[in-house]
DNA sequence: TCCTTTATGCTCTCTCTGAGCATAATAGGC
DNA sequence: GCCTATTATGCTCAGAGAGAGCATAAAGGA
């Protein structure tokens, strides 16, 4: 008989290459048989070892290391998710799974060798998330019309009004104020008014070519997993230097602000990003400058510990967008 | 034969009462038979019933109202702990526990009924935390001290220099800036140095008499739990009005202000809180006025929702310290 | 009436942030 | 060598927000 509970740990792997945000997946073949959509891409995982892993994250690293070769750098704890029959084979006799979920951030140069596990940018999931090109389309011409739909469905004038603030909120609809942080809560407005294909056949207030266009799904709850992610790692750049983990131990400024931006999904100002990343004593200069490329040759920078002591909460802002 | 794992939820009920922060504790007979500690205060716990329990928090709310006869408000999840000893009946042949950590908050009426649960002081457990009355004697006299001494006695002088930047950063000391949110920070170096009973025999740094001084001891690791739950409630209050899950409906400003002092563990410049949170839209006035008390009545306000659309992070910011 | 206490209004300064102008230093085309 | 495109870097200005403190208002009690 199979164990009515299991304890799994899934790994967020992030790296930031080429300007853009990358996700490491790996091919579940044992995570789905006969499971539909068991070929798509899915996150790092593995059971937790009660007896082999003394701790939550050492079991976690065990996990990416057999399944992808990298040996993780910086992680933390994510969230834990419980939901029953998150995996459809609970429906089956299957365990209950309760699936632990890290953030880990892994740095440009390492990206390679990631064995049969693959990087995909993130944005292929979350399109809706990536606004450096100015708010994206996506949002005025599919979802908007889409949760006005769905808003419209609800019960009575009064849940009517709660659907539509929340739309507003959670997107920026109306002249609210779009918060990049609120990955996980877009992500799930998206899924209740059935507009990414995880909701399964209950569409709701979402045509078939919309959902098409909400970019791609993943195994089970693995893009909420990741819509957490973003909006963790969104939030943390903001009070404490996690970007440097991401970035090679010297860097331009130019460098280290599209890392920036490729996470936070906007542009930022250069003139502003360098005051205050220089003023704001997060960096200092190498004296060394790069070679390569048109323009001006850039000085290199690196991290600068001592913040640490002399800030209490340093990062870098997101910019409004 | 016992199960090998167990995945159990914990639950840190907040409230502030009399302008002290509350935590809601039980006595856990179960939960320690013959272990050392057993009778120290514990947290609402119990384990999540796979079959039963439809996703986590739904669990969490049943034990809790079952152990403590609280129908709980707001509640999100923490953080999962899984180090293994963490019980230490697990030494002894005990199945492998896994916590999923809840923060909830209590409105200040309701603290009542609490069946046979206890609400305890916050700051009884982690005493240092309270810098209502200027930064607390505790920390240069008996945490400054040990730390010296747990720093001295690293292997190298390089260790000896991360130690004393850990201390440094983590209790703002030699000009370090004291950043109230890190409680956990605080609390896992305290453990690491010994300074607290939890630690064990290995007592380190620190003398019995140091030891003494710093807070009762809880159950287990549940004095863990309370500092994660209060550095991240310290944390959330800056971007999230959270604040007003904590107190009734109407409230006058200085009511409000003191239970934000009360979790902040700071004092806050009266005026300037009242800026922040009638010109930052937090709050609108009633019109009424709150007749008891000596001075000048005030006028009760309540919690303005229209704020969420209109502000990226609604918060009231900690004070200096 | 005066004093104590709490509430409320307002100002001043400093810092941080958004925005934009201006100059510097390269490479490549001519 | 000169011009242009491109990126780097320095600097200023305006507005928002935070820290601090002064001043006035409205109660109750001596």
């Amino acid at each position: 008989m199979s164990p009515s509970l299991v304890v799994g740990l899934n790994a967020v792997i992030v790296a930031v290459t080429d300007e853009t945000p990358r996700l490491l997946t790996v091919e579940r073949a044992e995570h789905g048989l006969g499971v539909p959509g068991a070929d798509r891409p899915a996150l790092p995982f593995g059971p937790l070892d009660p007896a082999g892993h003394r701790t939550l994250e050492l079991g976690l690293r065990d996990w990416v290391r057999e399944q992808t070769g990298l040996e993780l750098g910086y992680a933390e704890q994510l969230y834990t998710f419980g939901d029953r029959h998150r995996d459809p084979r609970e429906r089956a006799g299957g365990p209950r799974v309760i699936s632990i979920a890290y953030l880990a951030l892994v740095r440009e140069g390492r990206v390679s060798g990631a064995g049969r596990a693959r990087w995909r940018g993130f944005y292929e999931f979350l399109p809706w998330e990536d606004g450096r090109a100015g708010r994206p389309a996506l949002i005025d011409d599919v979802v908007a019309p889409a949760l006005a739909r769905w808003a419209r469905q609800a019960a009575d004038a009064k849940a009517r009004r709660a659907r539509t603030e929340r739309a507003d909120i959670t997107f920026g609809f109306r002249g609210a104020a779009f918060d990049a942080e609120r990955v996980l809560e877009r992500y799930e407005l998206l899924y209740e008014a059935g507009l990414v294909s995880e909701a399964g056949r209950d569409r709701r207030g979402a045509t078939r070519a919309a959902t098409e266009k909400m970019g791609e799904a993943m195994a089970l709850d693995h893009r909420r997993l990741m819509a957490t992610a973003l909006g963790r790692l969104r939030g943390k750049l903001k009070y404490r230097p996690v970007i440097f983990e991401l970035v090679p131990p010297t860097f331009t400024l130019l460098r280290l602000q599209r890392v920036v931006e490729a996470l936070a999904g906007a542009r930022l100002h250069k003139q502003n990003f360098r005051r205050l990343v220089e003023k704001g004593g997060l960096v200092e200069g190498t004296g060394v400058v790069e070679p390569r490329g048109v323009g001006r040759p850039a000085e290199l920078f690196r991290f600068r510990r001592e913040v640490l002591r002399e800030r209490r909460a340093p990062g870098v802002g997101l910019g409004r967008r």
